[in-house]
DNA sequence: TTTTAGCACTCGACGGATAGGAGTGCTAAT
DNA sequence: ATTAGCACTCCTATCCGTCGAGTGCTAAAA
């Protein structure tokens, strides 16, 4: 109770906080001097620290971590956002990308902290149609259908002294041999299978296959990372010290840190608590993630970044609902 | 010659400069009581200003402004940037996004400010080719495909009971009227002149010309704005305080004041020094701008955002040099 | 045995005082 | 016209004393 009662209080006011206060807020029925001794023994057992003597006590890692497993009451979502979230996700969107864009807007304002959203993992995602629309002077546009409803288009320089039909039946094979295979693996199917067959009804065969090549190795893995509200961070009392917050944007700049720690998302949700996130950067902030699905399998994740000192209760609350419904939303749009 | 030495100092660390240390520099023979006696007319002219008494002088933006126009020697650039500029530029790269951001990261890197690089204008940019790609389902992905080779999707509902050859005679009208019509006016032309002549081919014409009017409404005004190195400014001693980066980085996310800013850029290099910006949040800052053309025709501009304390010098040769050099490659690329 | 009151002690934050230094402005000499 | 010299100003850093929040311990109370 005392715990819960000083991590409470430390979220709230970002300062140590010490047997008195704790005990004139009324819920804990104890003088200070008890106070005093049940924390000098929380720190024993490492749920607390000190940040000199004659100070009061802050949360440890390992404090919040109790806190969150079994002292927490999840918050429900006030009406108010309740009704900003339905409005959101009610709107028609014609691209999941623009959605997935407006979630994490929509995060990071109810939140007050960074969110960062995850869209539709390339491994996941498989490829519906190829289209090929000739421009003329030797040129098209590749286009990629995913069943995501995602549509990526490409220039492509078409191979000379290749007829018409040729083209046509290219694609047709394309589209009968590669729908339904995922993203990641197109490449390596184009090589192994795709290509002799293409070979029996095209010419000059190897260039077209470059072609192809070209036109399907994505480009946009970074497009699938969306950050909102990243100068809410500036307002957290710990973000005062500049360097600090050139770290952090600089890791925001960055992909590569965020799939690492995206990786190894299990469904539900998960909360990570300062150093156990692997990325040095964040080692005072902590990371709350949910997954959303499609048709059973998780294809994405949404995110909340703030300081270790973050409202794990609120957070929690809205993630969980939020992922809620952008998977149902999901469903029953693609059916 | 002491306004100058008195710039180059400052710029260079940042901190009030006194007249012992321009005497001690060497390129200025003189002690330092005749320098005193200069800066004190110099500051009587307004060219320089004082933090409080007994302090070195800083410049005034009138002083900057004097510096840039009438002391400054455009710095060569060194081979090494030179070097990098055109290795970058070579790159094939089919899209001219890519390469406008790639600017933008060049831009940042050599210069440890941060860029702001504005792709080809929508004022300039004219149609080249509509096109309509069938996914079954009642759906299509339209392309519209520009003069500057950037090709954008959207995906569209058919309106119901619309036979194939309705469709395609309807596209063959677009292309036929539309073709070389810049896209900002594409709306107004397809409700003034389109509008009636599909009306003449196409039973139900209201519903399709709204899915028209949906597809060609460019929502993409914001992806021409690319920013590069933004947490450079953060190096800067000006930006110690955490308040003015917040504010910095907020402006950083938005677009309409950059619009604003780059609104009213003739040809050629231009200098804007503090308060000659007209936003607020960057007052104490230098926006140093290029155009670059196609065909003759200005259709973007580079630009460079430092503290008025900015190395002027290197920025504008900078700039100068890779301003022209983009628009040499654009035009080669277009021939 | 648990809880509480009382008290001495610690340590950071805040404020005033002081010394040092960089730089100026003025005057008189060169 | 330039320079040396000197008094003066004002910022910065440092030291020191005070204040207050908070602790830890001991002894008394429940």
């Amino acid at each position: 109770m005392i715990l819960s009662a000083i991590v409470d209080d430390y979220i709230r006011s970002a300062e140590p906080v010490g047997s008195r206060s704790i005990s004139k807020r009324g819920d804990v029925g104890f003088s200070p001097a008890t106070i005093r001794n049940e924390m000098s023994d929380l720190e024993e057992l490492g749920f607390l620290e000190q940040p000199h003597t004659s100070a009061g006590r802050i949360p440890s890692h390992k404090g919040y971590r109790y806190y969150v497993d079994h002292l927490l009451r999840t918050g429900l979502l006030s009406n108010q956002d309740v009704h900003m979230l339905k409005g959101v996700l009610a709107e028609r969107i014609t691209e999941i990308e623009q959605m997935i864009q407006q979630v994490a807007i929509i995060l990071s304002n109810l939140t007050n902290y960074t969110s960062i959203v995850l869209g539709p993992e390339v491994f996941s995602t498989t490829l519906k149609q190829v289209q090929l629309v000739p421009l003329g002077d030797n040129r098209a546009v590749a286009l990629i259908i995913t069943n995501t409803g995602h549509v990526e288009n490409k220039i492509v320089t078409i191979p000379e002294g290749l007829s018409v039909s040729e083209i046509e039946r290219t694609v047709a094979i394309l589209n009968a041999r590669l729908t339904g295979v995922p993203l990641l693996q197109l490449k390596a199917k184009l090589y192994n299978e795709i290509a002799s067959e293409i070979g029996k009804h095209v010419s000059n065969y190897e260039e077209i296959v470059k072609t192809i090549d070209g036109a399907i190795s994505s480009d946009d893995s970074d497009n699938r990372l969306f950050f909102g509200g990243t100068t809410n961070m500036l307002n957290q009392p710990e973000f005062r010290d500049v360097e600090k917050v050139k770290s952090l944007l600089d890791l925001l700049d960055q992909t590569d840190p965020w799939m690492k720690l995206f990786a190894n998302a299990q469904d539900g949700i998960q909360v990570r608590i300062g150093t156990e996130n692997s990325v040095e950067a964040i080692n005072n902030c902590s990371l709350i993630t949910a997954t959303y699905s499609l048709q059973g399998k998780t294809i994405g994740t949404i995110g909340i970044l703030g300081p270790t000192r973050m409202e794990y209760g609120k957070v929690i609350g809205l993630l969980d609902h939020f992922s809620k419904d952008l998977t149902t939303i999901l469903n029953r749009w693609y059916k």
